[in-house]
DNA sequence: AACTATATTTCAAACGTTTGAAATAATAGC
DNA sequence: GCTATTATTTCAAACGTTTGAAATATAGTT
């Protein structure tokens, strides 16, 4: 009842002629006559031929295939970033397997032996935020395999090829932008402190008051894991301060900012409808806000991820040398709604 | 300086016994004597051996792998669905290889190719809005390869699996919602009329408006392709009747809903602070939003994904038979805020 | 017709596994 | 010490490709 898929065997016996010609015809060998070469490309089509990638893997070694780990697809970032990475890589005849860590050590284990075993001829990765070890991705590279972490990042680790968001410079321009509008109580709400870009960010906000002129205030600075209670603490503690209420407020991700709103609109604050916002993210549910929130910064991640993947592909090229680590910074960009 | 993947072969050769041991002992077969199998894997370990996938796929003619086609990633309905497709298939050892259509018939096309040539052990897709001709999964059936269609479907087809939400079900619910409400003119704000649900979730509302005694109005209708403009068109068709104006909305999906509050807000609608709607989807956004939204209709995909996959492995272990064709319904749940 | 040059096809090994059948080793029974 | 069992290991073929080397066919020269 249930055909077995047609093999170069089946189409070489129909055609009265050996594999190998029926191989060659199909990879469009000059040696094979051009007669023979649409015989048998006809048959094939015919029949419906399809070609066992395990095959030819298992024979040439490689898989054509990218690896993709990264913590979460329900964050629009990664998602977005997922565009530019499948978009660039479909153009050279790559495929994409993405894995998702959740955030959780032992998963983004679990992802990387099963990428080793598929023999991936690349990984691009993001890592979760607990990730400190990063072991398990030496294998990779010990059998030559390139890795290139996007976004999320060894931070400490020089020896690495990495691609990111040049998230010091958004910070530093949204902090600007609102400095620009009058504010001098700009409070800073950063993200979790093991993530690697977190004091990028807090830096850009930093530098940004002190090239402007306004002092540094660490009551307006305060940290969110990511979760509601802990998002409603840090915004308790940077509207609790006595002289200084903040008048403006950076964010580290927009969701956070929708959290922060909630409340601060939830408990009726009396600055809050003048407050001025500015998230990262740039999602595109901003648009419905109709308070706070007056700029984005958009992170570009289709770029980000189209730049993690364009490096990976000249490593496995050898146009760039495995051994001479890269580090690619992708600009933000401050939208203004 | 690279080294090549340590094989079966070169545990063998360092152990020196035979590759058949070596695999067997690490496949933990009974006939291995234990203090052999000792040997071996603590070997592995220390080499780090990894096996070959496509050399396991290539001799036992399965992949262990599911394909899944769906049109976006950015729908987090499609997310949250992969949420429930990975979960349950990792709890049997299968992976998932996940392609994007973009709701592209060509895409799709390509993606199935990709997918056939990976010789997947089945198949869970969600059509894109524009297949209308299914001939590229027949391959799939063929070759005896399981597919399970999801949400997006075939909907005149009867021969195939299908796992779908009670949209009919989360229609009706909201509408009789509404009603209980109080209110008499409810509009309904369709979606692409190529969907095959479209018409299922029309139906629910039609239906409950019935059985409530409350009368049809054709002028209550309309429908959106979910891009910006169409969805402005249509709200403005809603609006603009001289008698019936609606105090009340069932949206088709959640983001269009976003679309149509802010064209109302922005045109100050005099029935905009009183307008109670109900958009399909409850995305995380909505809590952020101050005023229409009164309810969400929680469509469970990740309940949606899980039952898909839990289909297609009946299927494939044949606890089902494949010509046994199912359908499945995934209830929706009204969510009030 | 014999030889060369060229075009085309085929051979055969290899990639890294799995697995039933066959071979060998170890143990027990006598 | 020999045979019968049983435990353990090895042989060898197979999965579906690719590919360089070898073989064969075809055409061109003389």
């Amino acid at each position: 009842m249930q055909n077995t898929p047609v093999t170069l065997k089946n189409l070489a016996e129909k055609l009265k002629m050996s594999i190998s010609t029926v191989s060659k015809a199909l990879n469009n060998y000059p040696t094979i006559n051009e007669f023979t070469k649409k015989r048998v490309q006809d048959l094939a089509r015919e029949l419906h031929f399809t070609p066992n990638k395990s095959a030819i893997n298992l024979k040439q070694g490689k898989s054509k295939i990218i690896g993709i780990i990264l913590p979460n697809l329900l964050d629009h970032f990664f998602t977005r970033s997922v565009y530019g990475l499948e978009q660039f890589a479909s153009t050279l005849g790559y495929n994409v397997i993405i894995s998702q860590s959740h955030d959780s050590l032992e998963k983004e284990i679990q992802s990387a032996n099963m990428l080793l075993q598929t023999r991936v001829d690349g990984l691009i990765v993001a890592i979760s935020k607990h990730t400190q070890d990063f072991s398990h991705f030496n294998e990779f590279e010990k059998m030559g395999t390139p890795v290139v972490y996007y976004t999320r990042n060894p931070s400490f680790n020089l020896n690495c090829h990495k691609v990111l968001c040049n998230t010091f410079q958004g910070a530093y321009q949204a902090t600007k932008f609102l400095i620009e509008r009058g504010h001098q109580h700009i409070a800073y709400l950063g993200g979790p402190k093991m993530i690697s870009f977190t004091h990028d960010r807090f830096n850009g906000y930093i530098h940004s008051l002190k090239d402007h002129g306004i002092p540094f205030s660490a009551e307006l600075v305060a940290y969110t894991d990511f979760d509601k209670e802990s998002t409603i603490t840090a915004i308790k503690s940077l509207f609790s301060s006595e002289e200084k209420i903040p008048t403006a407020l950076v964010a580290f991700k927009e969701p956070i900012l929708f959290d922060a709103m909630k409340y601060l609109r939830s408990i009726n604050h009396p600055n809050f409808q003048n407050l001025e916002c500015i998230g990262f993210g740039n999602t595109s549910f901003i648009s419905y806000f109709n308070s706070p929130p007056v700029a984005s910064i958009e992170e570009n991640p289709e770029s980000v991820g189209e730049n993690a993947m364009k490096l990976l592909l000249q490593l496995l090229n050898r146009n760039i040398e495995i051994s001479d680590y890269q580090k690619i910074l992708v600009d933000c960009r401050l939208v203004v709604h």
